[in-house]
Formats: C-alpha cells, sequence, structure tokens
RNA sequence: GCCCAGGUGGUGAAAUUGGUAGACACGCUAGCUUCAGGUGCUAGUGGCCUUACGGUCGUGGAGGUUCAAGUCCUCUCCUGGGCACCA
C-alpha cells in the first residue's frame, strides 16, 4: 500500500470513470434540489490561461462541493466563439475563422477535461453554430415586432485608408493599427435595441441582489446613472429652442453660456458661416469614440458667433461648441454655470467667459471664487425671485416656473444609453434584418432563419467576406429584390442569454425550453472576471428580463449569486533594447542566482524586474497552465489556484506555491495511505477517549463546520485549505495507543478526504476507493458535525489594562461575568499594571476578553 | 477625467459582528535521517530593547471617534479594474 503518489496515473484513472459512468451527466429532477453552477464560457482563443483555470476551478470546487449537499448540480460549458481576435488570426495566418475557431475548441475543450472539471459536456454549446444564433435572431425579430429596437445614426471610428470600422482596441494614439491613418469619426446608420426602456428595473432590481457584491452593484448603479433634472429651452435667433438638461436648475441663473457637441445641429450650421467653427469640428471629428479619451483631452471649444436666449432672464447667452459634449448622452448640448461647475469654471477661465455667481455656501461661510467653482448645493442668490431658497425648494420653483411659461419640464434622466448591437465586421451573427430598395428595414421573416453565416471565406483583407459578397446579400421580399443586412451583432449579444440556452442547448424547435428553463434557473451561482462587472453582466439582466416578458422564463434575474474573480498576475522581467525600448522575458527564462539576483537562465546575466501584472502577451509573462499540469497534475494547479488568495483578489503566480502545494497533496497522500496500512480501524467509543484523543475529535468537527461554511457561505476555498492543513498538523500529533487512536485517525482522515474532494477530486477519488468505499467519493455525502465533540470545560480569554494585552486566563466556560472580573483582577501581571491606580471601569466580553480601565 | 476596488512580516496571506495582528503556507536559519536528493522530520522565524522574565513599536501616510481600530469617520498618496466597437 505504501506506494508514491502518481498524479498523472490517478488523475487519467479519475478522469476516465467519471467519463465512463456519465458521472455528470444531468437531468431535471424534480424530487432533488437544482443547483446551476456556471462559470463565464471562454473566448476559443488557442490555449487556456491561467484566468481560465481559477475562474473554472472555482465553479468546479463549489459544484462538487454543493453536489456533496445533495443537490442535483448542473455545471456546463461552451465557447463564446464570435469576435475580433479570429478574424485577426485570419488576416495573420491566412485561415478561415470559422476554421480556426473550431480547433481551438477542440483543443481547448481537451484542456479542460484534462484539469478534471465536472462539466455535462452533452450540453455543449459553441455561439458561431447557427443551431445557436438563429434563435438569436429570431428574438431580434420578435423585438423589432414589439418596437424594443430601431435603427439610428451613431459614430463610429472609420479608417479612411482601409475603408473600414475600427474598434476603440485598433485605434492605437489616434490612428488605425494596421493602416497607420489618422482615424476619422464618422456617421452610420445601425440598429439599437431599447435598454433604456428598462432603466428604472434594472436599477431597482439590484436591490433584489442579496448575493452580488455590493461594488458591482454599485458600479452598476452609477453606469445607469439616474438623476433626476429639468429640461429646458433655451430660446434662438430663428425662433427654435435649444434644449439641455441639468441635474441643477436652482444654478439656472448663473449661466453664462450654452454648450453643444461637435456633431450638434447648430455646430454643423455654425461651420457653414464660420471658419474656426468648420476647423474647430474638422479637429474634433479625429477624437476617438471612447469615453476616457474625451474626458482626458484638454477641454477647448469655439465661439459659433450665435446667441441664445436665457429661459427666465431673457439675456442673451453666447453658443460655444465644445469638445467635452458628448452627443450621445441627454440632447447633445448643456448649459454652462461656471460658478457652480468645475469644469464649466475651467473652460470659462481659459476663454475669459464670465462667472457668475448664485449660490451661497448654506452654512454662511466665504468661498474665493478665483480659485475654483463652488459645486455644493446652497442657497440661492443673484436670482431675482428665487433668492434666499435652498435646493429643493429652488428646485421646484424653477421647475415650476419653467412649466408655466412652457419652457421646460421636471425629467429623470439616465447615463445609461440604448445598446448598440451593429457590428461591421464579419465574424458574428448576421442582423435578420432586410433592407426594400426604398431605404426601409424589415425583419427577416421567420421561415427564412437563420441567416446563416457562411464559414468558409477567405480573409484576405479587411474587408467582411459577407459586405464583399453581392451574392450572400441578395435576397428578395414579396417578390422584390432586397439586400440582407451585412452588419453582425455585438458579441455581447450571444453572451447575454447562453446561460439559459444550457437549460435546453438542443432544443430545435424553441429558443428555450420554458419547462427545463424554469427548472434551472436562475443560476445559482455565476462566476467570473470583475472586468465583465458592468456590460455583460447589465445585458444579460436586461436579456433575461426580455425573454421574461416573452414568457420564456418566469424568474426576474438571471444569476442569484455572483463570485467576481481576480486577476492571475505573474513577475514581469525585461532588458532594455538598443530603441530604448523593452524587451520582454519570459519569467520561465528567469532564475534567482546565489547572490539573490535574477538572471536569465541561458546566458546567468542579470534582467531587470518590473514587479507583478497581469499575464499577458504584451509583457511575455504568461505561464502555460499545460506545462504545470504535465509536471505536477491537475490537483496541484487547482489546490495552488484556490490557496494562495481568496478568490476576488488577484493571485500572484509562484513556483514555490506550486510547489507548496503539490508537497500538501504528497502529504496527504502518505498520511492516508499509512493510516490505511495499519489495518482495519476499530469502531469508534467515545467514552474511552483520552484528552489528545477527544481534543482531535473537537478539533476535527471545528473544522468540518468551518469548512463547509467556508465553501458555501463565504466561499474562501483558502481558509478552508488552511483549516485543513491545520487539521492535518494537528492529526500527525496523535499518539498512537493502538485502540482508540486508529477510530479517531479514520474519522479524521476520512473527513480530510471528503472536505479535500472538491479541490483535489483525482487525489481523493483514489484515496476514498482505497479507504474501501464502493460508492465514489462524489457521491460521497458532506460530513455531519457531531455536536457533542464540540464541548469543552474552559476557555482562554485575554485581559487588557488601558488597552494592552497584560494576561491571557483559562476560565471556566459556565463562568459569570463577576467572576471572570474577579479572576483577571487578581492576575499577577494584571496587579501589576494596575498598581497604584484607580480601577475606573471593567468592560467584559463573554468567551473574548476582559478589558480594565485604570487611572 | 469619472465610477469601483485594493494597500498588513523577507513573500502569498489570515483576522467572518469594533475585541489577542500575522492563522495557514512559501522562504530563510539550525539540527536530525535507515536519503541518490532539489525527499522526509524537528525546532526557530515582524522590527527594536533585554541573558532572561518581559517591555516597546507595528496593518501605505496624516488626523479623528472608542475602554478597545487592520476593521468606523475625514483628508491624502500609490496600485489595479471598468468607461459602452477587446472579450
Amino acid at each position: 500500500m505504501e506506494d508514491q503518489y502518481h498524479p498523472q496515473e490517478i488523475e487519467a484513472q479519475a478522469q476516465g470513470y467519471w467519463e465512463q459512468n456519465k458521472s455528470f451527466e444531468v437531468t431535471e429532477q424534480a424530487d432533488k434540489e437544482a443547483y446551476y453552477c456556471l462559470s463565464m464560457f471562454p473566448y476559443p482563443s488557442g490555449r487556456l490561461h491561467m484566468g481560465h483555470v481559477r475562474n473554472y476551478t472555482i465553479g468546479d470546487v463549489v459544484s462538487r462541493f454543493q453536489r456533496m449537499l445533495g443537490k442535483n448540480v448542473m455545471q456546463p460549458m461552451g465557447w463564446d466563439a464570435f469576435g475580433l481576435p479570429a478574424e485577426n488570426a485570419a488576416i495573420k495566418n491566412k485561415v478561415a475563422p470559422a476554421k480556426w475557431t473550431y480547433e481551438n475548441i477542440e483543443y481547448m475543450k481537451g484542456q479542460l477535461k484534462r484539469l478534471g472539471f465536472g462539466y455535462d459536456w452533452n450540453r455543449e454549446l459553441a455561439t458561431c453554430r447557427p443551431e445557436y444564433y438563429r434563435w438569436e435572431q429570431w428574438f431580434f425579430t420578435k423585438l423589432y415586432e414589439k418596437g424594443l429596437v430601431y435603427k439610428k445614426m451613431a459614430t463610429v471610428n472609420w479608417d479612411p485608408v482601409d475603408q473600414t470600422v475600427l474598434a476603440n482596441e485598433q485605434v492605437i494614439e489616434g490612428r488605425g493599427w494596421r493602416s497607420g491613418a489618422l482615424v476619422e469619426r464618422k456617421e452610420i446608420p445601425q440598429w439599437f435595441v431599447k435598454i433604456t426602456d428598462y432603466a428604472e428595473e434594472l436599477l431597482a432590481d439590484l436591490d433584489k441582489l442579496e448575493h452580488w457584491p455590493e461594488q458591482v452593484k454599485t458600479m452598476q448603479r452609477n453606469w445607469i446613472g439616474r438623476s433626476e433634472g429639468v429640461e429646458l429651452q433655451f430660446g434662438l435667433v430663428d425662433g427654435k429652442a435649444l434644449e439641455v438638461y441639468t441635474t441643477r436648475p436652482d444654478t439656472l441663473m448663473g449661466v453664462s453660456y450654452v454648450a453643444v457637441a461637435a456633431q450638434h445641429p447648430l455646430a454643423k450650421q455654425a461651420a457653414e458661416t464660420n471658419a474656426d467653427a468648420a476647423a474647430f469640428i474638422e479637429e474634433c471629428s479625429h477624437n476617438k469614440v471612447a469615453e476616457a479619451d474625451m474626458a482626458t483631452m484638454e477641454k477647448k471649444g469655439v465661439f459659433t458667433g450665435q446667441y441664445a436666449t436665457h429661459p427666465i432672464s431673457g439675456d442673451q447667452v453666447p453658443v460655444w461648441i465644445a469638445n467635452f459634449v458628448l452627443m450621445d448622452y441627454g440632447s447633445g448640448a448643456v448649459m454652462a454655470v461656471p460658478a457652480h461647475d468645475q469644469r464649466d469654471f475651467e473652460f470659462a477661465q481659459k476663454y475669459d467667459l464670465p462667472i457668475k455667481q448664485v449660490i451661497d455656501a448654506a452654512n454662511g461661510e466665504e468661498y474665493d471664487l478665483s480659485q475654483a467653482a463652488f459645486t455644493e448645493k446652497g442657497v440661492l442668490v443673484n436670482s431675482g425671485e428665487f433668492d434666499g431658497l435652498h435646493f429643493e425648494d429652488a428646485f421646484k420653483a424653477i421647475s415650476q416656473w419653467l412649466e408655466k411659461e412652457n419652457k421646460g419640464r421636471v425629467k429623470v434622466n439616465y447615463r445609461l444609453r440604448d445598446w448598440g448591437v451593429s457590428r461591421q465586421r464579419y465574424w458574428g451573427t448576421p442582423i435578420p434584418m432586410i433592407n426594400l430598395e426604398n431605404g426601409e428595414a424589415v425583419p427577416t421573416p421567420p421561415e427564412e432563419l437563420p441567416v446563416k453565416l457562411p464559414e468558409d471565406v477567405d480573409m484576405d483583407g479587411v474587408q467582411s467576406p459577407i459586405k464583399a459578397d453581392p451574392e450572400w446579400r441578395k435576397t428578395h421580399y414579396n417578390g422584390a429584390t432586397a439586400e440582407k443586412e451585412t452588419d453582425t451583432f455585438d458579441t455581447f449579444m450571444e453572451s447575454s442569454w447562453y446561460y439559459a440556452r444550457y437549460c435546453s442547448p438542443n432544443d430545435d424547435t424553441q429558443m428555450l425550453d420554458p419547462e427545463k428553463a424554469n427548472y434551472w434557473l436562475p443560476v445559482n451561482q455565476y462566476i467570473g472576471g470583475i472586468e465583465h462587472a458592468i456590460l455583460h453582466l447589465l445585458y444579460s439582466r436586461f436579456f433575461h428580463k426580455l425573454m421574461r416578458d416573452f414568457g420564456l422564463v418566469h424568474c426576474d434575474e438571471p444569476y442569484e449569486r455572483l463570485l467576481c474573480q481576480g486577476m492571475v498576475l505573474a513577475d514581469c522581467f525585461y532588458r532594455e533594447n538598443e530603441k530604448g525600448g523593452q524587451d520582454w522575458i519570459s519569467p520561465t527564462d528567469v532564475i534567482l542566482n546565489g547572490d539573490n539576483q535574477f538572471v536569465h537562465k541561458d546566458d546567468g546575466q542579470p534582467v531587470l524586474h518590473d514587479g507583478m501584472s497581469k499575464m499577458s502577451k504584451s509583457k511575455n509573462n504568461g505561464i502555460d497552465p499545460q506545462v504545470i499540469i504535465d509536471q505536477y497534475g491537475a490537483d496541484t494547479v487547482r489546490l495552488f489556484m484556490m490557496f494562495a488568495a481568496p478568490p476576488e483578489q488577484s493571485l500572484e503566480w509562484s513556483d514555490s506555491g506550486v510547489e507548496g502545494a503539490n508537497k500538501f497533496l504528497r502529504k496527504i497522500w502518505r498520511m492516508v495511505t499509512s493510516h490505511i496500512a495499519q489495518g482495519e480501524a476499530p469502531a469508534l467509543d467515545v467514552k474511552a477517549l483520552n484528552e489528545q484523543q477527544k481534543d482531535l475529535r473537537r478539533k476535527l468537527h471545528e473544522t468540518i463546520a468551518k469548512v463547509r461554511d467556508d465553501y458555501d457561505r463565504r466561499l474562501t476555498f483558502n481558509t478552508a485549505i488552511a483549516a485543513v492543513m491545520e487539521l492535518s498538523n494537528h492529526m500527525a500529533k496523535l499518539d498512537n495507543d493502538g485502540k482508540q487512536s486508529l477510530a479517531v485517525m479514520q474519522e479524521a482522515v476520512e473527513a480530510c478526504v471528503l472536505m479535500l474532494a472538491p479541490i483535489a477530486p483525482h487525489l481523493c477519488h483514489t484515496l476514498w476507493q482505497r479507504l474501501g468505499h464502493s460508492e465514489p467519493v462524489i457521491n460521497a455525502t458532506w460530513p455531519a458535525v457531531d455536536e457533542s465533540a464540540l464541548t469543552r470545560d474552559t476557555i482562554e480569554m485575554v485581559v487588557q489594562v488601558n488597552g494592552k494585552v497584560r494576561a491571557k486566563l483559562e476560565v471556566a466556560v459556565d463562568a459569570n461575568k463577576e467572576a471572570i472580573e474577579q479572576q483577571a483582577l487578581a492576575n499577577e501581571n494584571v496587579q501589576k499594571f494596575t498598581e497604584g491606580k484607580n480601577i475606573a471601569k471593567v468592560i467584559v466580553v463573554p468567551g473574548k476578553l476582559v478589558s480594565v480601565v485604570a487611572k
């Protein structure tokens, strides 16, 4: 029995067993509690990276643990298969995106199996398959019929040389990444889904998500950005009105100019007669379509030459074009109050525009308007009839005045914008719309769905093969010739509903089988990267509500509980090259020499360390999971991932940490096999135990309770492992009395195997078998806590004098406060520190400490 | 720029409800071994003072609340994530 731990062998065996016995294939069972555990599906980029391994290990641990609690656990896996990288790879390697994608899927699937994840592979789906996206197309046409879809002009990054739309990622310092041409903004017609119709519910329902991280809910709330304000009109010379939105109508009398976006009609109009305006708009047309760029660039503007009439005072205020006003938010125009808004203030200073104070501090304090704007709410001044009002009253009075004069109204506004789903790319779901000759667009009739994307294409350039192919575009509608839409969907569309499709992945008659969907949904535990905290999670919450309103699902939210795992980091090393740049060196090529210096393993010469950062190609610091699995086995990789950091935190890759994880598994292997070698244990006789044996049993049952809580409620796998390590350290110290010690060890060893089974399933599968169980450990139930083992006679309490720990006491568990206080004050060291002082106060916190205040 | 996190020994971290800071592990030091050893085992390991008992300082920085602060409050610095066409 005393053989060695050979992970490669036992892992192959265990995986073979699960495969043969279809251990993870599940169906709906009315009599069993359903548990749906989902990890965000990967983009099939080629090979698994450590971020995937971490994500999927967490999911697998949760799934296996919940199964031990007796639940019917579904854990599916699939592929987020459409996207830009396939097109890039296609151009680079002269291979069709489809072929590249399918090959990657095959390879990565093998890697997932090698890691021992308990997926129900019958449910596998890939979003690039027509069997999947046909239902997305169908649903989109239904949304169109319901009026939830519309077309409008929207801005994109345009590469004038390649004649193509660029993703933000493809714009490097204002230039196209391939052509190097200065990028332009271009307005093209695009399809939008009305997520703003659901803004209120998406916001309100965040309160129902008890088991979501507060941080994610806060980010979503801010993203939706509900505000209560006033929409009001400034008059224009031609009798038209310029509409602006403000959350601070109380500052209305302080307006000294209005600013419009460069794309605003007023700006375009000004450009016709004003050369400065035209030049400025041309300059703005090279800004990237990304908010971060808009917000960090230098705030600039130009006067249009026009004036607008203030709705209350009737004053003429200048109209400016400003590069920081967003056309997509609100009406594309803002009123500027330099005295009470910092950005307006800086702009006014730069262009010497008036700064008019209309708010006094509520507490009457003075402030200096030559330095900064005063942005707090306060009391109105210089505002005529509104003087003296506080914010709320001023808001009411001014908005009522505007409403009465028909110049404005109270309005709830959202920062959230409708979801633009059109992409001018090939490798995506074709948008199921038909463009008629008269310019109208109609949904593709249901009998023509799916609109299939051809897979056997040549990607010889940047142009989408379906846009380039007149044959593909050709179609008919009501007997007339027409053209298919050649734009494809944003890939967030596919990832917004895949979790639901997993419930009936092979149904070719409907999008979802409501009966099955309602058995499994909502997802009980969703796990994925924090980088998806806003967009993906918001879009899929929205999609879920859309599906609910079509009667496809019952619940209001898709994900009951959410865990956002942190990134996987690794050391970065480099050498400076002749051009002054960095040549990044893989951490696998770097060793620490005798002088504690990082050197290259090939030439022994020093390399520079640039700290830890996210594993990435650009810093060449990725560690290939496959190499580590081949060296140590899947269980070691899984254990290291779970032990090195709590799941939400970033995880620093460390070779010695992996080594340590492997060492612990070997230790468990030795401990269990050597216990088995001692022969059959006698039945446990609790009454016959000595103190040491009782202590170990107490530790054991405390550990079982703690580990269960860590797996279930806290999701802190690192502390669960630490607790089992601590227990195993205690077990190693148990004296062998040849009798009950063996029985106590038997109980402890079995519990250890069960507690580690979710994390190191292969090792535990084998050890459980060797412990003589005919049922596999995946079907075992979580060990029960023996409450009677937990009792103790005394507890340790700490005594503080003036906040400093001065003594530790053994106190009877049933001692009352008075007795504890007496015992504390009688302590020698406590007396030393209270000598000559008055005891002012004694605080007794039962079970914890005594705090003495002596003066 | 805006929104959200995080910052604790030489290192990864723990401290769950304001109650013993550093569990567990890595590394390091010393020793043991029937070891091929880069295996296994034992002991020690936050800084400073002290032969010792013990004392004292200590959770990015500055203040504050409290008998008691890593934890709460205010300000601040640094690092990371997101910002709508990367997924």
